[in-house]
DNA sequence: ACTTTGAATTAGAGCGCTCTAATGGTCTAT
DNA sequence: ATAGACCATTAGAGCGCTCTAATTCAAAGT
């Protein structure tokens, strides 16, 4: 800079109102400051220019999965809208455990990253709180009951019950639900699954297995189910990719789908429209959550509210080709019970 | 920090030299500085950290598209052999737009990291080494013949090869390409398919299209196909995600696969595996891909070589579902030539 | 002519840290 | 005792920038 300043002729900090593009630099020296800069190719030095400015203009982004495509999408949403307002977004993986998370999110309060959007997280509600103390921070796409922390989600419960009621509607009674697991948003889920299995009166009938949130995470849970004594009609799975697991493991055990067993995912990612799979699905607005959880931080950068922003979208079910009437045996009767018939 | 060398009745050199843990602390004082750190919640400042030190420690991973599980599992690769020497991945997103890259690339460049990762980059040749002139630099998934850039591919011209030669070895002899468009590797594996397909003696019916990297992408390529005067019997296409697309609309317009139409991706992303899906695919070794990149970058960084490094990873053929012999009025004949029965 | 106003420019302190060189202290060798 | 060696600790400059307040200069007003 000092370089800069001296080929221009200029002071220092003339060539600091030139690359913050001030309105009162005179457009003569603009231009050879910027002829300069150019010259000696110059860039100014962001750490610097932080520690000066004392703020960053940066957001830290913590995915949960980079391989799960509902993230991506996410992700995705929250660039696009960072950028807008002028911030940039640093993106940390948080592999899918709640301690490499923490280390991310350390990572981010010693950036001085602005605001924090955590996509899908796993660590608990207390550490959330905690951090959210020093940082705004806002969870995305995981719900946290927590009042110290902003989310943006998509109803799960209603996504669930979404599920339920559609596979219910066709018929089903014998209803399963692989659930997420430890995954935070899995709670929701399995409160709608329950909710709407009680309201279509086939609350006796409720299973719900731990599963998780990966392919490979559904293929015992599957074998499970298709051993037990009175194995499910349908299965109402946590995500996509559970979902998709599950195709492969009940292609595998020769189980239509959905002749036999109906099948519905989470997330609407693409795979799930993916013709082979044509998997039914809940959509979940992904960009429309990104979006929000930037808006939602900057809200709460510039107010001084103190009570907890919850942003809750509209889930969709989305009705593909893995969910039919159940097979005739299990269909139920004019009085509403089940029966062999 | 001021405060917490107050607190702990120490300079501000000694609390300095317990956060970057100097051995040449005694255990009394490391003690006390650590412990009015915690009271203070003290937390050291990266940016001023790295004005002073006059390093970031942190590499600079550029991706195409956070929606391609193939990318997603690259950069898992890279982050955590970062981590193993001590470097933070800083993750910027592409989006798929030589543009914004070159955007990106500017941010990584004022952010001074040590090392750039670009994943399936989009920028051209002569940035690249524009850029790689000043940082070092590693391209990764994507290959460049530029002297100035070092690469890590897995060779895409073998694994074309590969596919090719697996469908003429099944009796096709109507093999079409749908290319990867712009996208840099895309040559690579036009130049391998247009190599197999003379090996294999069947360079007359050589039939490349442009398509790119997508799903989307895929629909009118294939409809053009389709249509052809004489259609093929196979395709090539440049990834799974369009491998994927192009099943989708085979499916819709009738055709079976691979009953009439044998069908091979590239990638072997978890998608290919899907059971439903079941693409014969080409493996990259993504995760070694990803660890090879940072290797290359430290070795860059140490190292005083001017020569490139050029790591070609060996591709795989995964054989699943979508591939089989050629419907019979186009089997080959026992002289090679090619006639309707 | 002289002040007033305002725009363009600059000097210089300070952001929060690290690093070099200097300081003080303890221990052994002479 | 005294010098030398060695360790833990500290003072203070400096990293590359921004920002406030001060300065300069030209045009306008009286």
């Amino acid at each position: 800079m000092e370089d800069v300043a001296e080929r221009a002729k200029v002071s220092r900090a003339l060539v600091s109102l030139v690359m913050n593009n001030s309105p009162q630099v005179s457009d003569e020296k603009r231009e050879s400051v910027l002829r300069a800069a150019e010259e000696l190719g110059y860039r100014p030095n962001l750490a610097a220019r932080q520690l000066a400015k004392r703020r960053t203009q940066t957001i830290g982004v913590l995915v949960d999965d980079l391989r799960n495509p509902f993230f991506g999408e996410v992700v995705d949403g929250i660039e696009a809208e960072a950028a807008n307002h002028g911030f940039t977004a640093l993106i940390l993986n948080g592999h899918r455990d709640a301690r490499r998370e923490l280390d991310a999110v350390e990572t981010f309060l010693q950036f001085r990253v602005e605001g924090m959007a955590l996509v899908g997280p796993r660590v608990g509600d207390d550490d959330l709180a905690r951090l959210g103390g020093t940082t705004p921070c806002v969870v995305v796409a995981s719900g946290s009951a927590h009042p110290g922390v902003d989310t943006v989600t998509t109803d799960g419960r209603w996504g669930a019950e979404l599920a339920v009621e559609h596979l219910a509607s066709l018929g089903h009674t014998r209803i399963a639900h692989m659930d997420g697991g430890s995954n935070v948003s899995a709670e929701e889920r399995r409160a709608g699954y329950r909710s709407a299995m009680q309201a279509a009166g086939i609350g006796d009938f409720i299973d719900i297995r731990a599963a998780g949130d990966d392919e490979a995470d559904a293929l015992d849970v599957i074998d499970e189910l298709l051993s037990a004594a009175d194995p499910p009609t349908a299965i109402f799975a946590f995500n996509d990719l559970l979902a998709a697991g599950a195709l492969n493991r009940l292609d595998d055990a020769g189980v239509a789908v959905p002749g036999e067993v109906s099948l519905v995912g989470f997330d609407n990612t693409f795979i799930a429209a993916l013709r082979h799979l044509s998997l039914t699905t809940v959509n979940q607005p992904t960009l429309a959550m990104g979006r929000l959880a930037v808006e939602t931080l900057l809200t709460r950068l510039s107010d001084g509210t103190d009570e907890p922003m919850r942003h809750t979208l509209e889930p969709q079910l989305v009705v593909r080709s893995t969910t039919g009437p159940p097979p005739m045996q299990f269909s139920r009767t004019a009085n509403g019970a089940t029966e062999r018939s």
